[in-house]
Formats: C-alpha cells, sequence, structure tokens
DNA sequence: CCGATTTCCGCAATCGTTCCCGAAAACAAT
DNA sequence: ATTGTTTTCGGGAACGATTGCGGAAATCGG
C-alpha cells in the first residue's frame, strides 16, 4: 500500500534524490544518459507514481481550476462543463466540479473547499443573485479570479459570459404574439436569479407592446424544474385560468408544464403553444418538440475558460463582459 | 496572492507553529483556552485558510474518493454520482468526478490521474470489459479499492453492483411478446460491453421460449447514444425490415429511435412498441413515455458508497456482488 | 599536460502541515 | 520544601517532491 517514492529509487541505485527527480522531469537535462536510464526502469519495476500533492504543494501551484454550477442534472450545464474540461485539460489545467444543487449554503462550502485545495480560478453559475456576494468578493480579493457564467451577479467585478436575456425573451414573446396567440402566460424563474428578472421583463414589455393583457395571475413563480413547471401548471388549471400559451424561464420547468398539459388533453400547440429560453437538446428529444431560445453552450464555455486563463495569467486584466448571440429555435410546440 | 500560513500567525503571535496547528484543530487539547482564542482571532484577522494539500501530505490521506463513469450527459450516472457524493461527503470523503467519454484511452487517463492525487478509492463504471483490464487489476495489487457498478468487468475479484440483465431483458421481451408482438428487434449495445451481451442474450432467449423468428437483420448494433439510435432505425426502415416492436439496449438509443420513428409517422406503440433498459426520468419525460427496467440508481450508490468505504476500511474485506432487483415500468410506449 | 569549460550530481532548503517528544510551568499533595 | 501530576507549549523531524548552488568529474583546446 506504500507507494515507491523518489527516495526509495534513490536507494535503489545509491544516488541522491535530486537526480532521480530530474531524470524524471527534465529532458535530458543535467543527468547523464546512462543514469536516466536505470532511474527510469527502475522507476518502472518498482511502480513509481509521482505524488502530485507533493509536487503541488512544492511548486505552489495545483494547475487546478474548479467549476461550481447549480446542478449537472440537465444537459446544458454538463455539456458546458465537458467542453470546458476539454479545453482546460488541452492547456494542462486539471478540473474539479462541484454542484450546489440550488443551495445557496451548498455553493458557499463548494467554493471554501475549492480555495482549500487552492484552485487557481472558478468558474460559476450562481444560485443566488445575492446570499453569497461578500465570498466571491472576498475570494477576488484574494486575488483568486472568478469567472461568473450563465447565471451571473450584477456587482461585482469579474469577467462574465452570458447572453441578452431580456431581449431574448422580448423575442420568443413577439414571436408567439405574431403567431396569433393573445393569453401568454408566463412561467417565472426565482426572483433572485437575474436572469429570471430580465426574462420576466422582456416578457411584460413585449405583452406591453402589442397591447395585450397582463393580469397578475399570469406571471406564476415557477421555480427551475419538472415538478416546479407540472406544479405551476396544475395550479393554473385548478383556477380556471384561461391561456393559449407559455412562456417558460427554463427547459425544465417548461417539460413538466408540458406533461401536464398533456396529462390533461390539451393539444400542442393547437390550445396551447410552448416557448422557453435556455433550450437543449432535451427539447429535441420530446413530442412535440419545445421551441426555445438556444444559449451557445459551447461557445460559452470557449470564452470563460479563456477568460479565467487570462486571468490566471494576469489577474489585473480588465473585465471583460461577453454578451453572445442566443438562437432561437422553432419547433412543434409553436408551429401552427 | 500569498495565503497565510501557520506560520505567519505563529510569528504574529510570537508562538510557535505547534501550538498554532493544535489550536487550529484540535478541540481545546493541549492548548489553553486564551491561546487559543488569540489563535483564532489571529487566523481570522489574517484570512488564514488551511492548505489542503499540506494536511494530506503530511497525514497521507487524502479522504477522496474518485468516481468514473462513461458519460455524464443522461441522468442515470448523475443520478448515480449526486447520490454517492450526498453519502460520501457525509462520512467525511470527497468525491472527485470523471467521465471517459466511452474511450478506453480516456478512461486510463482519468484513473491514473486519480491514481497521481492519492484518491483512497474509486468507483467504476467502465466502457469496455477488457482493455483495461490490467490497469484495474495493477491498481487493485497496489491496494487501491476498486467498486465495479453498472458497468462491470467479469474476471476481476473487486466488489460489483449490477442487476440481472439477462433476466430483466428476457422479462421485457417477455412482456412484448404477450402484449402481441411477434417482430421484435433489437438495438443491441456494443459487444464490448458485458450488459450489452447479457441483454442481447435475453432477447435471444425470449424470442426462442416462444418459438419466434429471429433473423440477424432483427438485431442491430446500434450504440449507445441518441444519433446512434436515429441512425439504427433509419437503416431498418431504408432496408424495408418489417418490425413490430423495438427493444433497446439502453434509453438513449431508444429515444434516437422513437424519434425517428415519429419522424416517418409511425404510431407509437400501435405500429411499433418500444421498451429498453435503464431507464431514467427521461423515459417519463417524452411523449409517448418509454416503458424501461429503471436501475435501482439510489440503490446502486449507496450499495457502491458502502462497499467502497468498507473496502478503504479493510482492504481484504471479501469481494461481494450486490445484485440489485431492476423493476418495470410499464408506461406509453407498450400500453395498446 | 594543464587550465578552462562543460557535464553531472549531491547537499540542503523549501512548500505548509502534523505530531512525537521533551521541557517548562502550573498546580496539587504530602 | 519536595515530589508528583497535569497542562501548556516549543523543537524538530517527517510527508514527497523541486531547485539553486557548488563541487567533482569529464571533456576539450592548445
Amino acid at each position: 500500500m506504500k507507494y515507491t517514492t523518489i527516495i526509495d529509487i534513490a536507494k535503489e541505485l545509491g544516488i541522491s534524490k535530486s537526480t532521480v527527480s530530474r531524470a524524471l522531469r527534465d529532458d535530458d537535462y543535467n543527468v547523464s544518459k546512462e543514469t536516466k536510464q536505470k532511474i527510469l526502469e527502475a522507476a518502472e519495476r518498482l511502480g513509481y507514481k509521482r505524488n502530485e500533492l507533493a509536487v503541488n504543494l512544492r511548486k505552489q501551484s495545483t494547475r487546478t481550476i474548479g467549476i461550481v454550477v447549480p446542478e449537472m442534472i440537465t444537459p446544458f450545464y454538463m455539456n458546458f462543463i465537458t467542453r470546458a474540461q476539454e479545453i482546460l485539460n488541452k492547456a494542462g489545467y486539471r478540473v474539479t466540479l462541484a454542484q450546489s444543487h440550488e443551495d445557496v449554503e451548498a455553493e458557499r462550502l463548494n467554493l471554501q473547499m475549492m480555495e482549500d485545495y487552492r484552485v487557481e480560478g472558478i468558474l460559476i453559475s450562481v444560485c443566488h443573485d445575492k446570499k453569497n456576494h461578500e465570498l466571491y468578493q472576498s475570494l477576488l480579493d484574494k486575488h483568486i479570479p472568478l469567472v461568473f457564467f450563465d447565471r451571473t451577479v450584477a456587482d461585482i467585478s469579474a469577467p462574465k459570459v452570458q447572453i441578452n436575456d431580456y431581449i431574448k425573451a422580448f423575442f420568443m414573446v413577439e414571436y408567439l404574439i405574431r403567431s396569433g396567440k393573445q393569453r401568454i402566460v408566463h412561467l417565472a424563474g426565482p426572483s433572485y436569479i437575474q436572469n429570471a428578472n430580465e426574462r420576466k421583463k422582456g416578457y411584460k414589455d413585449a405583452l406591453e407592446k402589442f397591447h395585450l393583457p397582463c393580469p397578475p395571475e399570469y406571471i406564476v413563480d415557477a421555480g427551475v424544474n419538472f415538478a416546479d413547471g407540472e406544479r405551476a401548471v396544475e395550479g393554473l388549471i385548478r383556477q380556471g385560468v384561461s391561456f393559449d400559451a407559455i412562456f417558460g424561464f427554463t427547459e425544465m420547468s417548461v417539460l413538466g408544464a408540458k406533461s401536464c398539459l398533456q396529462r390533461h388533453h390539451y393539444h400542442i400547440p393547437e390550445d396551447v403553444a410552448i416557448g422557453c429560453i435556455s433550450g437543449t437538446e432535451l427539447c429535441k428529444l420530446v413530442h412535440p418538440s419545445i421551441t426555445a431560445v438556444e444559449q451557445p453552450v459551447m461557445q460559452m464555455a470557449e470564452e470563460a475558460s479563456r477568460l479565467i486563463m487570462e486571468k490566471i495569467k494576469d489577474f489585473s486584466a480588465v473585465d471583460e463582459t461577453v454578451i453572445l448571440e442566443a438562437e432561437m429555435v422553432v419547433r412543434e410546440s409553436t408551429l401552427l
């Protein structure tokens, strides 16, 4: 169970550990061909595995980047992670992952754990736009680079990668209206998520532009997951709210809504059309497929990776805010 | 950017680092109330963060467990990970994650990386039942505990958690036959995955039991993901193979198949019924929903966590193979 | 063959902790 | 006052690597 160390190798060959260390790293520098050869074969024979912990401690650098997301169960964040990992690995970084489960406290622990293990930078999509504010700031104060993506926070100076939620929501609702829908309800996301507020604003402004009614019961707090969406629509139906379209904060809640509608034998899109922001392959997968504004997740990962690496290289680099173009993909759920 | 260390605190207070270390760990042992108080407030003031790398190196224990899965994009593995993480965290372990992207070489690198960082145990669902065989064995030879789950390997002695693929496949196909289907095709998984072979065997034996034909074209190599399933069914249709039911190796390929069928205006389940093994919430989410044998993923995570912790505590513990009961959930895709 | 240069290698410090051991101090008991 | 016990603390060696420096050996040039 004991791992062999460079000292074991040194003893075995009767040489110093410095030489062993050099042979195992430096490319034929400062060590002769023969001894290097001997060292390598001894390392092989003894099953030597370099202890990265020791290396990190000594070098004072972990080459590790943390990624913190609210959840990993939907493809969006997982796609982001996969792409970011690919890029960062290629650049010689390791990646450690953590999910907050939409819980501020868990997010706090995750961030602290990453600091404990001396990550050199963190990509984060937050689960609350206020609660951990001082923590983000304190990390930045310690010169630990942070890059916010997708769900960002307003009053912190750090690089950010996001889409224009307001505009995209506005366009989506406008599109629903132009397709002939007049009674559009909004499954709103939690008010402590900035994007949710932006999207709600876009929704409201679009209705206003077309002088459509927006009674309070049209905006329901629907949370972020499947069950939340189901419950919200169940509530609407029970209350007798009449509507012919749903605009949802996010994919999952909309999928729950759709499921509920189908259970109640509504026709989609004839009775009720459905559209949402932040769609992934799940929107294609279901039947009818769902019209969605799709975040350019690959590009987000690329930009976020680029930004964090820039910040690690030079902490005083300017804090870019990258706004990416998200595309609306029309599918069966709105095609009349 | 420099982190403060216990030495900094010691200097600040004019005491020794040993005392600081004790105050920061031991609960009021070997250090007086007052000095402890002073140390804690100094640590707070200087923004001390204990360096876990150094601790791990010194203690020769990382309290970290690795989880390696073929992919994380489908809910199955993610659910497993989430539950396992919950349990292991509660027991004081950290978890580091890696996905192999169904690639043997990537899996190898992941495992080696985990060894480099001295994880104390590894939960793994393999992506090939032969290729990394010696690597698994060599880890075990070094007394690094491994627990195989879901996709296991045959001739390695280590704890395993799985379902009875053969029986479950058999039952599923039997059920399709009893629902009146006679021309059942099988979207088989890759032959280098043991489970795929077991399921294929169950499929064949069920057909045989009922004296149904099983021509070669009924068994198509369909891979593991959405696109694979689409392609496979597209091929069947193009070849003019006539079938009235599909039994799939896994959820994702079956979802692809379903999508393809719907594009070709087949009715599900009237024209073609669909069933698969290893279903998750995705099977509920789609329309029509898919009949599936659902692996008890929570229980799998619990058993796997238990087993790895037992092995860490005592490497010579017996190598249990836990076979869990998987339940078939009948849904719209087979309900005539 | 001798001095200069280059190559090769060892010594020892260092990274931030932990923890054993022993010493000093404080307190109690005689 | 002496001895014994307990509490508190510091010294210093680990843990497994890296690396600057200096010295010995080898090589080279003349």
